[in-house]
DNA sequence: CACCCGATTATCT
DNA sequence: GATAATCGGGTGT
């Protein structure tokens, strides 16, 4: 398995969303690593009104006019945080993945650490408890997961009993019928 | 500077 | 399936 390059981020933010499916999230904490696949997306670049930057730059979404490959960690509904990851095609102004759900592969023990009582399925099963499992809070904001290996991208196939399903975004009231939430389902 | 509300989750029933 | 929890940005006074 190799890591994805940051190239692989400086493509269309909906086309990148969509491969991100399956590739594998790599944590480090101290010597264990720990690895999640990619389950669910949603893409959100600064042409959509339900993108954070649609309405310019400001303190809170300057990594998402940052360098692709970086991270932009965001507080939703005062509580919980959520991890995009920068992405889009050049002539973009800016751009970024969510990442709403992963499924645990390794070191879930670690994963676990902060909640040892959530069941398993709960684990990583949306964008706030992503963030909790894999210990992500402000401090990663504009984070460079491709020259840091505490965090970052492993290139992986999907696996053949998974199927891609497109729908539109959830938790938003803008631009709701764009499908461009991508899951990641276990077809047997 | 006050007010409003959201890319949600946990914890009830 | 309803609702409380909780806080920083955006907007407009």
């Amino acid at each position: 398995m190799n890591y994805l390059i940051r190239s692989f981020f400086e493509r269309d933010t909906v086309q990148v969303a969509r491969e991100l499916l399956g590739k594998v999230m790599v944590r480090r904490f101290g010597d264990a690593v720990c690895c999640a696949r990619i389950v669910e997306t949603e893409s959100y670049t600064s042409d959509d009104p339900a993108c954070h930057a649609f309405r310019g730059k400001t303190k809170r979404n300057a990594s998402l006019f940052g360098p692709v490959g970086h991270a932009y960690v965001y507080l939703s509904y005062g509580l919980h945080w959520c991890l995009n990851v920068v992405a889009r095609k050049p002539s973009m102004s800016a751009g970024g993945v969510l990442i709403r759900a992963l499924e645990p592969m390794s070191g879930i023990e670690f994963f676990r650490n902060n909640r040892p009582w959530v069941k398993y399925s709960d684990l990583m099963n949306g964008p706030g408890k992503v963030t909790k499992a894999l210990m992500i809070d402000r401090s990663y904001d504009g984070y460079d997961l491709i020259a840091n290996n505490e965090l970052t991208f492993m290139d992986s196939d999907i696996p053949n009993n998974y199927e891609v399903q497109t729908t539109t975004r959830i938790g938003i009231n803008k631009a709701i019928d764009q499908p461009w939430r991508f899951l990641l389902i276990k077809s047997n």
